[in-house]
DNA sequence: ATAAATAATTGAATATTATACAATTTATGG
DNA sequence: CCATAAATTGTATAATATTCAATTATTTAT
């Protein structure tokens, strides 16, 4: 046993797809030169960053999902940028925005379990330098990247 | 001019994407042939649900990214599935979550503006029969499905 | 512990698809 | 209205996915 599926699983977050042209071009009634020619225009424009892969989180084992609220440190406050630099390595973080209102970072995480995620709190307090930080379990996932997940 | 751009952007929404076999073969060093019958595996056990693009949402006129954390009514409490089902449809949502906490539903909004938002919140809570609704607006996405979208 | 059954890995052959290129058409700016 | 750039398209080619049969590894039952 190789494990290959667990490999396949990272590279697909990251990427290692691309779009179905002869596909599209039939869906689209458009000769797959020009769907060709306009796929790579949007790559080009920066509007089309990667393409990857839609995950049931529950069946790959990372059913854990949980919202988190993070306020920064007074002393952070003027370079939000800098910390989210930082969490933006991190593997469990899926996203991560900067936001006006109570609470300064919205991130979503993804965990196997509660364990994983207590520990992942742990550390992040202590590396991230948040003040406080507020959380909101997410009990079902109904749509994912617009995508409806049939849990 | 066929607007070309925006179905394709359409398409990659639900997916029109596929893994680059070829490419992770030579990455993993392994034979295609097991790259592609561990992905069709994959594919099988519904782990993987389909393949996607990542979006600079700002390029593509899309740079209104609201968090929504909405309480149902009452007389909706006992089956928010229900509702959520309902609201899965609506293409300004990229996400939904059903939460444990203060807030029922957290939905992910993506709308090309404020205006078009505050038309999305008063059909929402009519439509939707939601009691109340908080939001958070992002005012910068740094990380986006596990990818980092520099702006 | 061993045989039988099932699952995973692999290489060779084929079918399908993406890409490069040149030509044509369509849009744009002075 | 002409000149220039951008977009569309068909043909030819290169690259890729997929099928299939065979081999190897793993699991299950006795």
């Amino acid at each position: 046993m190789k494990d290959i599926a667990s490999k396949l699983i990272n590279l697909f977050k990251q990427g290692y797809c691309t779009p179905q042209i002869a596909r599209i071009a039939r869906k689209l009634k458009e000769p797959s030169t020009t769907i060709h020619y306009n796929i790579k225009k949007l790559e080009r424009e920066g509007k089309i960053v990667t393409y990857g892969a839609i995950f049931d989180y529950k069946k790959i084992g990372y059913g854990y999902c949980v919202y988190v609220f993070a306020n920064l440190k007074p002393e952070k406050y003027d370079n939000p940028e800098e910390i989210t630099a930082k969490i933006a390595k991190d593997p469990y973080v899926e996203s991560i925005d900067i936001c006006s209102g109570e609470h300064e970072l919205v991130l979503k995480l993804r965990t196997r379990d509660v364990d994983e995620y207590y520990e992942w709190v742990k550390k992040s307090i202590k590396l991230y330098g948040f003040s406080k930080i507020i959380s909101l379990t997410s009990l079902k996932q109904v749509k994912d990247g617009f995508v409806e997940v049939g849990n």
